[in-house]
DNA sequence: TGCGAGCGGATTCCAGAGTC
DNA sequence: GACTCTGGAATCCGCTCGCA
């Protein structure tokens, strides 16, 4: 059965600001905010509450990096017992401070704060507030291996076979998580995750509405990170996303500290517009006659396609996991779907009540990620409800990516013609349109269509040669 | 309802320029 | 020289609208 730990830190934190007679801050390891005490002074208005660290650590739930940085300065990862820090403007901590640190079992899990007063507080009051601080660090050490369970019950749950082995692993996850398990819940998949260490993972804690989380292989080299997310009803996403939106920031973030681009900016730089620009466009064209004409014949490529999606200044390890989980998506493409290493992204299951199917909702969690990674329009954050086609095609099998049909027109020397396909398909045929998607002449159109027939002996004025050449490229971008 | 005119988009053909 | 792209002109085809 879960606790109540966040009623426990409060009671804790409000404790050592009585103990002290000045409101106390509670922060875990990692400079999030856990706690803050409310002690009542004399005064109708405490000015020593308002301190500018405090105040932004209160509403934003965690410290900037710099205050962090001047903070640590002072040793207090080291420290066993309370450190003052003097006041430093331009570290913008204009106050100092008492930091009471947070140890379990020797081991720094978190930070109590506390502004100085006049007169500070004597050796025998600090002594009293650092045994609190000890037993807040039992309950962090607590929490933390709670936490650790969980993810153990969801990894099982997300990586059983099927069958009784999924039901006996749904039912421990199910006792774990309490009354909580019979009510709406969600999966969100975030991939590429950069680490399988589960010490590297996020904290349930610091993702809003998560109830648990795990790190799930993807693929041959990489991982990902499933997130299991408690709902208000299946009808409201809002706390899925809300999570989402968390959890890509620390994979973004983890990603950086790789020294691999993160975001959008990374799609952005290299290649060409999203294939598919005409995806939700008008109907189908004219279909009129077949073309022909003035082919020259089948000789070379042009060669000019976009250039590789391999990133750079990433370890060699980084580099595989990134090749085998992503790039592996870009193999005809250059537009910001699949140029290059883009920044990880986020899909998101169709909520279900209780934990019985999770199994599928993991499934479509995975497709969108996989969806949102092939198709940038989609995401970085894509619902399964939301992919469209993609629904159809991240359902069929791995053999199925290399179609003999496109197998030509997928060679890295025919990228252009591929895209050109795609657009052009996308656009329902429409050579006005495809032209201007494409930022080329509508002749110069005309000509590739004329290519990719040769290379793929397609008929493009054919209704299923069409369907087949449409699933195959994007299939491909998978 | 059927027909024809007008319009616009799609297609084909040809010539020529640029690049490798 | 082969390949690729661009531009102009002619033609085809489907759609809309007015009219009987």
């Amino acid at each position: 059965m879960a606790a109540d730990y966040k009623g426990d830190y409060q009671e804790l934190v409000d404790e050592i600001s009585e103990l002290l007679g000045a409101p106390a801050t509670l922060e875990n390891r990692d400079f999030e905010l856990l706690a803050f005490g409310t002690y009542d002074s004399d005064d109708e208005l405490d000015a020593s509450a308002l301190d500018p660290v405090r105040t932004r650590s209160i509403l934003t739930r965690r410290s900037t990096a710099g205050v962090r940085t001047w903070f640590e300065g002072f040793g207090i990862t080291r420290a066993t017992g309370p450190v003052r820090i003097p006041p430093s403007p331009e570290a913008g901590v204009y106050r100092g401070r008492i930091c009471l640190p947070v140890r379990h079992r020797g081991v720094v899990v978190g930070y109590v704060w506390l502004l100085e007063n006049e007169p500070g507080p004597t050796d025998a009051q600090l002594d009293a507030a650092m045994r609190v601080a000890g037993r807040i660090g039992a309950l962090l050490a607590d929490e933390a291996e709670a936490g650790a369970g969980l993810s153990r019950e969801l990894r099982a749950v997300l990586t059983a076979e099927g069958g009784w082995q999924r039901d006996m692993a749904v039912a421990e996850l199910r006792t774990a998580l309490g009354p909580r398990a019979d009510g709406p819940h969600t999966l969100i998949c975030v991939a590429p995750w950069p680490s399988p260490d589960p010490d590297d993972a996020p904290s349930t804690r610091s993702v809003p509405h998560a109830a648990a989380l795990c790190t799930i292989p993807w693929g041959a080299a990489a991982q990902s990170l499933a997130v299991l997310v408690r709902l208000r009803s299946t009808a409201v996403g809002a706390p899925a996303l809300a999570a989402a939106g968390r959890v890509l920031e620390e994979a973004e973030g983890a990603w950086g500290a790789l020294g691999i681009r993160g975001g959008t900016e990374a799609a952005t730089t290299e290649g060409s517009p999203a294939p598919s620009g005409c995806g939700t466009g008008t109907r189908s064209g004219s279909g009129t006659g077949a073309r022909g004409g003035s082919g020259k014949g089948a000789g070379g490529a042009s060669g000019k396609g976009t250039r590789g999606a391999v990133p750079r200044g990433a370890g060699a390890a980084v580099a595989a996991a990134v090749a085998a989980g992503v790039a592996g998506a870009s193999r005809y493409t250059g537009g910001p779907g699949t140029a290059g290493f883009g920044g990880p992204a986020a899909g998101i299951g169709d909520p279900r009540v209780g934990l019985a199917e999770l199994g599928a909702v993991w499934q479509e969690a995975r497709a969108a990620a996989q969806a949102a990674l092939a198709e940038r329009r989609l995401g970085p954050v894509a619902q399964w409800r939301g992919i469209g086609p993609y629904r159809l095609l991240t359902a069929l099998p791995p053999e199925s990516a290399q179609d003999p049909a496109a197998g030509p027109l997928l060679a890295p020397a025919h990228r252009e013609l591929a895209r050109t396909a795609e657009v052009y398909l996308d656009c329902a045929g429409q050579a006005g349109r495809t032209a201007s998607e494409l930022g080329i002449h509508r002749q110069t159109l005309y000509y590739r269509l004329n290519r990719v027939e040769q290379l793929t002996g397609l008929d493009l004025d054919d209704g299923e040669d069409r369907l087949l050449l449409h699933m195959a490229l994007k299939r491909a971008r998978l």
